[in-house]
DNA sequence: CGCCAGGTTGATTTCGCTCAAGCAATGTGG
DNA sequence: CCACATTGCTTGAGCGAAATCAACCTGGCG
């Protein structure tokens, strides 16, 4: 890798950070000082961050590119359990519960991560209790999120699930074109979309059909506008 | 209330917050000086500790009986994502995410809890950094259960997710009664197994009596005896 | 061009849900 | 102490949503 390059990632790093809900608490002269600690790595459409049952040696932050945490099906099939972006972190969960990493990190694209040792994480926890405390906010924004899908999983139908993902996916990738109107790229293809909801692709190619027939959404490729979608999360309640 | 219950209670409060892996932290003379802020409820069969969608007041340690936190369904009924004995501590999510209540948790039979409110929670944590740690350490075990519990429902048939329901039952409520044997007095009835996993009780009725069937299992009412229960997660990589 | 990954579509099967009835245990009021 | 309601559990019959199996289509690319 040339230096050039090295050193706008370094910049870029230092940038996400200070921008990232769990890592901005650091003063701006702590994370200038991470730096030494942090090692970049990049990795080609397919490659493995991390894998499921390794043991967990620090976490990882992604720079650029996407990063898709999959945990292997009993019989086959594995499952998204979710997408990781640039300024989130990955493998903090089981570094903190002692635990050995349950699901494989892949990137779904061209990916950089910026790798942050285990004793550095600890020693950086300990020495600054409100970094912990981002971290512990984080930890219970994800479970309240784990629930939920668990909760989506058990009592929606797979029509709903899909419409909800298409919700979720618009909030983090969409941008508007008009009233009510959106229009997504999906990160996903349509094998993927399928594992992020634990069902089959057909099920999920056959319901974005009946929506485009129904005039709720048009569709080109993972080029997706959502025209008028139903709405399915009436009942989440939060803050 | 009498006065000699809430002594007895007081003291069991201090016993189990000494027992409880995230309170376990806190020395002994800060439990001590803890009871004066605590407030002790006893709730009858059936009674709320809190519901979905209130505002999260602080945290309830559960001292007798159990809880079981519900979260309702788009289309009726309600799912249940935990139970909750002696020791573990209820609300600590919505608090730290700074959201409301996202499930309701209700007694299953007779139970007390013991209330902390909101803002001691808070400045017990920042005091006690060790406290916040070991919260962390609770909310990243929780949330890989929560992960776990998601690939479960997305990824097994409704028999594999009853035995594994029954594999975890025993694990809290079971005892050995021979060589790989153990009975299990169920916590929960019928209908509330079938809500932990999200399918109908129709549905774990027949699971459980085609393992009858087989002599996988023996049953007299909430009395399940585990003879050769097939295993399931042959897949979990804990540390 | 031919190959291959991604996507769609159709036919069939199956698992779990729905609806419905019946039974056992428990509780309650007369 | 019995009549009867209530609650929990089981069982059967039929249905329906999604999985499965199997083609086939499309576009990109070596």
């Amino acid at each position: 890798m040339c230096p050039r390059r090295r050193a706008i990632k370094s910049e870029r790093v230092a940038h996400l950070l200070g921008d990232s809900p769990e890592w901005k608490v650091l003063a701006h002269s702590d994370i200038k000082s991470l730096k030494s600690a942090l090692v970049v790595r990049s990795y080609i459409k397919g490659e493995f961050v991390f894998r499921e049952g390794d043991s967990c040696s620090g976490v990882h932050v992604v720079i650029d590119g996407l990063v898709v945490l999959r945990k292997a099906g009993p019989h086959g099939e594995p499952t998204i359990l979710r997408l990781a972006g640039p300024g989130n972190t990955l493998g903090y969960r089981p570094l903190l519960a002692g635990q050995n990493h349950r699901a494989s990190a892949e990137a779904l694209g061209d990916a950089t991560t910026a790798f942050l040792a285990r004793d550095k994480v600890i020693s950086l926890i300990t020495d600054n209790p409100s970094l912990g405390l981002a971290f512990l906010r984080k930890a219970a924004r994800d479970l309240g999120d784990a629930e939920d899908r668990f909760h989506h999983a058990v009592s929606l139908t797979v029509r709903e699930r899909v419409i909800n993902l298409l919700h979720v996916l618009r909030d983090e990738y969409g941008r508007p074109t008009g009233e009510n109107a959106w229009e997504v790229e999906l990160p996903l293809i349509r094998k993927d979309l399928a594992a992020m909801l634990g069902v089959r692709r057909e099920s999920v190619a056959r319901i974005l059909q009946d929506l485009r027939n129904e005039g709720c959404i048009r569709m080109r490729g993972r080029l997706i506008e959502l025209l008028r979608l139903p709405e399915i999360d009436h009942l989440d309640v939060r803050h």
